[in-house]
Order: C-alpha cells, then structure tokens, then sequence
DNA sequence: TCTGGGGTCCTAGGACCC
DNA sequence: TCTGGGGTCCTAGGACCC
C-alpha cells in the first residue's frame, strides 16, 4: 500500500442548514430542516412530496435525516422549522469555501456542492513529523473556510481519498482527524462497511447476507469467496478498501459528461388525460436543459427521456441525433419521439430530459458556427 | 398522501466494421 | 461456408453519490 500521499478530505458540516442560519441566526440551536419548494413554516404542517436535503443536528436528534420524506418527517418532528432549500445561496458558498481552500491547497477536487479532496502532499514535509504538519494544515484549512464563509467544516487527513471520506466523518461536526495506515485496525476496521464510499444499501445487504458487516469482517473475508460473489472486479475493489487500500488520485479538472432536468409532478399525472399539462411540463423541461447547455457552453448528441410511473418503476429511452445541438425544439422533438417508443399505461409521476455526449459549443453571440467544425 | 434532483460509472447485448 | 476476434457506437438499466 503507499502511503507516501498526504489527502484531505473536507466535508461541510449540516451545508444547507449551516448557510439558512447564516441568514436566520434566530433559528440556532433550534431543529430546522431544509427541503421542498412550496413549504409551511412549520415542519408538521407541509404538505406534498418534498425530501429533506440537510436537517440541523438538532433535528437529526429527532431521527429524521437527509433523503427522508418531509411528510414522514412531520411526523417526527413536526415542531421543526422548515425552510425551502434555495440552491444560489448555496452554490455561492460553495464557491468562498473552495476558494479559502485553494488559496492554501491549490490541489482541489470537487465532490460535489459541500465537499472535496485535497492533496496535501506538496505541502507537507516527508518524514515522521508529517502527520504533525498535515493536522497543522487541516486546522489552517478549517479556518480558513469559518473566515471565508461564517461556516464550520470537518476534515479527514490520511494517505489516500477512501481513508479521508471515513475519517472526517468520525468526529462531526468540526472535526480534524487524523488517521494514518497504523490506525486501520483500531478506527477503520470496527466501521459498518456501509460506510465506505461505493457500498450502498444494495452492496451492503449482500455482504450482511454473507456475515459481513464491518470494513474489520470484510478485510478478514476471503478474497476468493468475494469474488466468488461479487466478481473479480468488485470481488477484488472490496477486498482492496477494507484494507484501506487506494491509489486513485486527486483529479483537479474534469469534464462534464452529461446535463438533465426532471421534476416530479404534485400528483401523478394520466399520459391521456392529463396530456396538455404533461406537454407544457416536457416542453419547459427541454427549454431550462437548452438554458443549461447555454451557460455551460456544451451542445450534446445523445438525447435521453425518463419516467417514472406511480409504482416507482422507472425507464428510460435514448436517441442520438447526428450533430451536437443546444436547440431546445431540437431537443423537444427527440425526446418526444423517445416517448412514443414507451407504453403509458400507467400514471407518471417524474418526467426528465437529458442530454449526453457533449461536445464544447461557442460562447453566446460568437460567430462561429459549430456544426462547421 | 413513503421515496427530489443532478450527476457518474458500470454492465451487457446488438450493430457494424475491420 | 465456417470459424475467430477486436474495437467502437448505441441503447437500457441499475448502483451509487451528493
């Protein structure tokens, strides 16, 4: 394993909720959760079929957490303050804090709005006091951020990306923690290996059915029965993990690959029935993706239609036209004839547009025509 | 009234070309 | 006519992440 790295990984404590009490320090200490678009002051009062986005610890005390159902979370604490989630707000604090970042650790990968990787190795000096500096730099780091935004941070340090993302969970919120290849078996191995970045619920049940619920079982479990299992390139990957082993390296620049825009309707909506309301809803969905692909300067060839019915089943449909293209009639007309080729016979209760394959297209008002290149 | 919205990556089969 | 293989593109679905 080298362990000659030194990676950081920053992860934003309660984002959301943390940027709302920027504007509401009324509601410190109070369980406020973000979520949803058309909401009631007070959780127990919402209505429809928004999700939580991020919920203050205070709320988390009453057992509702992110991704959860806002109504079924108004069961839980329907004394909570509920406040709609305002993504600009959001995606300008994203943008100080990785700034205050990058002007110390210039090394930056984006994990999203409210985390990154750092590569912290140029800036530390080998040897055994090199844990010393790392930390030293990680409490550089989280000021850096608190002056920057007003927001607190936690930071996992050790010597690759798996490690960083378990350790700065392990002492949330405003955490710096520390964990080098020594510390495995003690911090890491008791860990449920959920935990690990790439196991999800799906990964997680398979292993409990195999008696595997620590990363400290799954490091212990043989390789050739996960590969057995899991085939020789998951079999492989998780045997790899668990022994917090991980060479992949902090990627500064990356391009997009795809752009989309889906909404999930009020209430199920008839495809015959309810056919002008779902028309205007596809036209105005394939309008705001053209917006996207504008302002991101990208045009796309793939062009992707979604649905979700009211059992949840979800399917899509793909065509590929034979140039790039940002025009939004363009787009309506393909991903109108991807829906042709689905059967309706049941309510939809998500429709979504996307676009792949993406190419580079010309700032607005350039007179270079792309189709030319 | 269970289950949002925006992404990435992987797999797998068939078409098609060399 | 049969056999063999590699490479790339297209499409559909699914797992996973923030």
């Amino acid at each position: 394993m080298n362990t000659s790295r030194t990676i950081a990984h920053l992860d934003m404590d309660a984002f959301y909720a943390s940027v709302e009490l920027l504007r509401r320090p009324d509601l410190r200490g109070l369980p406020v959760v973000i979520g949803g678009i058309n909401t009631t002051p007070r959780l127990g009062d919402y209505v429809g079929r928004g999700v939580i986005t991020t919920a203050t610890y205070e709320a988390r005390a009453f057992g509702v957490h992110s991704g959860m159902g806002l109504m079924k979370a108004a069961k839980l604490a329907p004394d909570a303050v509920l406040l709609p989630v305002d993504f600009e707000q959001y995606r300008h604090y994203s943008r100080l804090f990785k700034a205050a970042v990058r002007a110390i650790a210039p090394l930056v990968e984006d994990r999203g709005i409210d985390e990154i990787y750092v590569d912290l190795t140029p800036l530390v000096t080998p040897g055994t006091p090199r844990w010393d500096d790392a930390r030293a730099l990680g409490a550089r780091l989280r000021a850096a951020v608190l002056a920057a935004t007003g927001l607190s941070c936690s930071v996992g340090i050790t010597p690759n990306k798996l490690l960083s993302k378990l350790a700065s969970e392990l002492d949330k919120p405003g955490g710096l923690t520390v964990v080098t290849s020594a510390d495995i078996e003690t911090r890491i191995w008791p860990l449920p290996a959920r935990r690990i970045n790439g196991i999800g619920p799906k990964a997680a049940e398979r292993l409990t059915a195999l008696g595997v619920n620590t990363i400290g079982e799954l490091a212990n479990a043989d390789l050739s029965m996960l590969i057995t299992h899991f085939g020789a390139h998951t079999g492989g990957w998780l045997h790899r993990a668990a022994h917090g082993d991980d060479d992949r390296e902090v990627v500064t620049e990356s391009e997009i690959k795809s752009v989309s825009r889906e909404t999930t309707f009020d209430r199920d909506l008839h495809a015959v029935h309810d056919r002008a309301a779902l028309s205007r809803i596809f036209t105005d969905l394939c309008t705001r993706l053209s917006d996207d692909l504008v302002r991101k300067q990208v045009a796309g060839k793939t062009i992707g239609l979604k649905l979700r019915f009211d059992d949840f089943k979800t399917v899509t449909r793909d065509q590929t036209i034979s140039a790039p293209t940002q025009d939004a009639q363009l787009i309506r007309r393909t991903a109108g004839a991807c829906l042709k080729r689905v059967t309706l016979d049941r309510r939809i209760r998500l429709l979504g547009v996307r676009i792949g394959t993406l190419t580079p297209a010309p700032m607005p008002g350039d007179e270079t025509d792309f189709r030319l290149l």
